[in-house]
DNA sequence: TTCAAATAATTAGGGGGCTAATCATTAGGG
DNA sequence: CCCTAATGATTAGCCCCCTAATTATTTGAA
């Protein structure tokens, strides 16, 4: 359950090893300390998912329909999560499986279509997790006060930026 | 290589139909602000990986053999690394396939134990990819100024401690 | 009208982790 | 001494996600 964190590798002692580099040791500190940050975070939320027996892909699977309220071709599916049709054919035949949804060819004429709906089991499910998973979220930035959480977002927004810029 | 991120989930559409939920929807955006960013760079680092053939798990391994200098045991570099030993025994045989690594009986007396050893390759490649992976932490953190590094430190800092607390 | 290109989904295969069960060796108490 | 318990490592089998190749269907243009 503890996953591996490249993040936190003895990087300092191979830095001081380097000929000549002109890189602060205390950026790699702090760069690392947000790397461990990332994965604990999102290993904290796999945990919670995991007690409910989904992952973060099922997770974010049911709140997709859960959202829309309505079946959602497989394709559909694959673009609003930003991963493959290959994933969501996993995914989906694995909730399938499990209960928490259903599978059936889409009404009308394309038959190449299917549509994914949640089962009322799905339903319920989404229903206790869901707020769970919103007061863990809430509950993350409870040690900072609201001017802390601008600022801590306005930093997050400009690494962000930089990655791609 | 987009990868699934349930941060980007419609959280919102659906705490909106919540019955009676005590949560600022403000939280729910800045958390999953945090954790988007939190998959991004973890992304972002593994696809640097990816480029010479490694995975952060590899990485780690290959870091760690550097900074001991000296060949390890698996079950070590599994504390180390803070993973499975049937993870290390994993890695380790892929890494051994790619003439990263060698793998042997350790000296001394008992026979149970193994010793792992970075190659002349493996050596030559962590010297190519431990300066790119450190530039590419140090410019995670060009768009702050200093001060702004020691409040982003902080501010991460007390959200870590928070979730054990 | 027919056939090639596009589109929906699946399959095949791989990598990275995990747990649980197993094998090999060593250590220790009766 | 011997036999059990502990320890190091591996195997088997699972899940999640990926890419590339394949199947089924529809569309559109010659």
């Amino acid at each position: 359950m503890s996953d591996l964190e490249f993040s936190d590798t003895p990087a300092l002692e191979v830095l001081a090893r380097l000929p000549r580099s002109d890189i602060d040791p205390t950026d790699i500190v702090v760069a690392q300390d947000l790397l461990r940050l990332a994965k604990t975070l999102l290993g904290s939320f796999a945990e919670q998912f995991a007690m409910h027996g989904l992952s973060p892909g099922r997770y974010a699977l049911m709140m997709t329909l859960q959202a829309r309220a309505a079946p959602l071709a497989p394709s559909e599916i694959a673009d609003r999560l930003g991963v493959t049709r290959a994933t969501v054919t996993g995914l989906v035949s694995g909730m399938v499986r499990d209960g928490l949804i259903v599978f059936a060819p889409a009404e009308g004429a394309d038959r190449r279509r299917k549509a994914v709906a949640l089962t009322d089991r799905g339903r319920e499910l989404a229903a206790v997790v869901a707020p769970e998973v919103f007061q863990q979220m809430a509950s993350l930035l409870t040690p900072l006060s609201a001017p802390e959480r601008d600022t801590l977002r306005g930093l997050l927004r400009r690494i962000e930026d930089g990655l791609s810029g």
